[in-house]
DNA sequence: CTCGCATATCCGGATAATCGAATATGCTAA
DNA sequence: TTAGCATATTCGATTATCCGGATATGCGAG
């Protein structure tokens, strides 16, 4: 199953960086253009579109031409679930460590 | 939220590899010292310690020492629910491009 | 067609991740 | 103590990822 866990690590790896993972919850709020991305995470819009093309490359993402403007949507919901797990454990881990330090 | 964000993509990171994630299901059947690691994942010992290493500073492994071994189990379950929803978003994205090229 | 805005790609450079052999450390038993 | 197995770390080399400025492309208005 090397194969499968590969296509899997994948898909996981393009998750698995802070303007990504940005870029998800606020299209999890609405549908975006990718100017709306870039003035909502204040980034420069090469580096907005640069990511936007590897969720685009993982199906992750999906997109609409509306005149000149491209709007972008989720092509998947339950990757927010996935990412709410992941983010709930990393609290409950800082949690841990914060009550460890303080006796 | 740069900050909380830049953590919850470190988790993610984490567990964004093919050989960590053979590894999180392995240890979900269940725990096993590093060299039975070795065997069932058919992974140089150098390999597996240095991903285990990755996955103890993230807390999502723990480990106990019984004489000799080091014993490796699951800090936190629920990351194969996040694997999980990963996996099956991955299933379904590769049946759509299935049926798209089958017309 | 031309202009201007929206978006995408190209480029070079910096940083970080991966590998596995070699080596170090830790523990047990004799 | 020493021998030997289990595990961890160091090393150098390779490959991947990230950034953002510069530039290209796509589309609508005029």
């Amino acid at each position: 199953m090397r194969e499968a866990t590969d296509l899997h690590a994948n898909l996981c790896q393009a998750i698995a960086e802070p303007t990504r993972i940005s870029i998800l919850y606020a299209l999890n709020e609405k549908p975006c253009h990718v100017n709306e991305l870039v003035d909502q995470l204040k980034t420069p819009q090469t580096t907005i579109s640069r990511h936007l093309k590897i969720l685009r490359e993982q199906s992750i993402v999906e997109t609409q031409r509306e005149g000149s403007f491209v709007f972008y949507s989720l092509g998947y919901q339950r990757i927010i679930q996935a990412l709410d797990i992941m983010k709930s454990i990393k609290l409950d881990i800082v949690r841990k460590e914060h009550d460890l330090i303080h006796k």
